[in-house]
DNA sequence: CGGTGGACCTGCTGGC
DNA sequence: TGCCAGCAGGTCCACC
């Protein structure tokens, strides 16, 4: 599911529903994630008071008093919900947080790719799931000319540089493919042959992505839900993410799909150069 | 050093 | 109907 507007979308929902509540204990019923979670987890997070929800790259902060963070992050099966206690679990719903409230925050993911972990707030930036990260697509000092500042000395594929987290953040593989259609850039095109104003389009396209998306509540594919679990947001919007062999919507030439790092990259060949 | 490919997991779909 | 291959939104690490 998630890209940065998936959870995006998934902090701003959860948001006016979380803040000023209290975790009242953790329910931990797997705790083979991508890391493991911690034994003590509950324990640090029992009796704490949620005060206000962020987002880092693809990570779910939730700051916590006391200095602590609890981040989320989602993997590629991961969701986050609020669901009435009495509401039977379903499989793979890893983690239940319960709230002073009387409801329930319950983790779910099938591919157990997420990870659940805590962190002193102040010390997020150097934590090590954080401090190799890049700029953030939509906040002040991102721009094209920022990532062509960076593509300098690398000869990596477009699309791969795009999806370097080093670089810049949130970008996932729906939305690489989306930013370089829009932006007219073939994405197997080395980044040492692009120019000033290409990147400028690339800059404008990752950002015009990104936000149409959270702004159609998180767009992607159709089995996405919010924060309360309602399916509401079903939603495609996507012009080549898979759409192999259907007509390109500007140019009407087939689209095409190629294996790139391992995984499918969708793109218009003759608008795509 | 930069860049790629495989590994980590489960579930779903489509072809035979 | 059943089986199997292929595919899936992310990230890390070994290896060239």
């Amino acid at each position: 599911m998630p890209e940065l507007p998936e959870v995006e979308v998934l902090r701003r929902t959860l948001e006016p529903h979380l803040e000023g509540d209290r975790i009242e204990s953790v329910l931990v019923r797997e705790r083979r994630l991508r890391e493991p979670v911690s034994p003590q987890l509950s324990r640090r997070l029992s009796g704490r008071r949620i005060e206000r929800l962020r987002r880092r790259s693809k990570y779910l902060l939730v700051d916590l008093d006391g200095e602590l963070t609890l981040a989320v992050h989602l993997g590629m099966s991961g969701r986050l919900t609020l669901r009435p206690p009495e509401m039977t679990a379903e499989n793979h719903e890893h983690l239940v947080f319960r709230l002073a409230s009387g409801r329930d925050l319950r983790f779910r993911d099938p591919r157990r790719f997420g990870l659940v972990f805590t962190v002193a707030t102040h010390r997020l930036a150097e934590d090590r799931h954080f401090r190799h990260l890049g700029a953030e697509p939509l906040e002040g000092g991102f721009s094209g000319q920022m990532l062509r500042r960076r593509a300098r000395g690398r000869r990596a594929p477009v699309k791969s540089f795009l999806m370097d987290a080093r670089i810049v953040v949130g970008i996932g593989n729906i939305y690489a493919s989306e930013a370089l259609y829009r932006a007219g850039v073939h994405p197997l095109r080395s980044v040492t042959r692009i120019a000033a104003p290409r990147w400028t389009a690339i800059g404008a396209s990752v950002v015009g992505v990104l936000s149409d998306a959270i702004a159609q509540g998180g767009t992607t594919l159709n089995d996405f839900s919010d924060g309360l679990g309602e399916s509401g947001y079903f939603q495609v919007s996507l012009d080549v993410y898979g759409r192999e062999g259907l007509p390109c919507p500007r140019c009407g030439a087939s689209i095409r799909r190629i294996r790139q790092l391992g995984r499918s990259t969708y793109y218009c060949a003759s608008c795509q150069r």
